[in-house]
DNA sequence: ATCATTTATCGTAATATTGCATCAAAGCAA
DNA sequence: TTGCTTTGATGCAATATTACGATAAATGAT
């Protein structure tokens, strides 16, 4: 089928899900740690910096809109990049509160 | 083309979005939910909870654990599942760094 | 040995993703 | 205006993913 069933889920859990879909690539990932380290940065310096098309690192810039991760301003003819925040709060709590459930190795 | 290109990235940076991408599904974050809250189960359990085929469940749970997510050890007709710790710890440390890093919106 | 139970695997159909070349749009400079 | 720069949109081709029925394999019970 190749489509995902999301009806039967709980849409913040299907939210969740597609966040870490977004960061779960090599290229969008890198695009984090670049903002990471920069804090801003426009679609050039990634085409610099990766071994990817420009038309590529538009898509994956796309995505990662798409759920949140970054934000993006028009300045002049690029286009500014950032992080959000809240988006890493939430799944800093979330992992925090996972890893502190588990307990030992049960099986 | 639908190949991810992974050889121009740095290996850990290849591991943690495969580890991602496999959590990036909402029947894959309901097997974490239902594992952190019942510590171990089987596929059987899962088949119950999940509006999901047997098959795809398990699809799903060899997928989970191919990146070592979960742990799968036979017992007797089932097999019981449960966390790795370990995982979740990396990504605790991993979003707890990054939201640390994030000062504010800067576009 | 036979049967039931449980899980994994195979095959396959439908859809999604990835990467790119190409082109369109929008702002800036002269 | 004309050009240049930057980014986003479109349209492919190749591959990956998702879901499931059917079947196989393995264990335990009778």
């Amino acid at each position: 089928m190749g489509i995902t069933k999301t009806e039967p889920f709980d849409a913040d859990l299907v939210k969740r899900a597609n966040i870490l879909k977004a960061l779960g690539h090599p290229a969008r990932l890198a695009i984090i740690q670049h903002l990471l380290e920069q804090e801003t940065c426009i679609c050039g310096d990634l085409v610099i910096k990766l071994p990817l098309a420009q038309a590529t690192i538009s898509q994956h810039l796309r995505e990662l809109k798409q759920v949140g991760i970054i934000q993006g301003t028009v300045s002049g003819t690029s286009v500014c990049y950032c992080l959000n925040r809240e988006i890493f709060k939430e799944l800093r709590e979330f992992f925090k509160d996972s890893a502190k459930q588990i307990k030992k190795k049960k099986c």
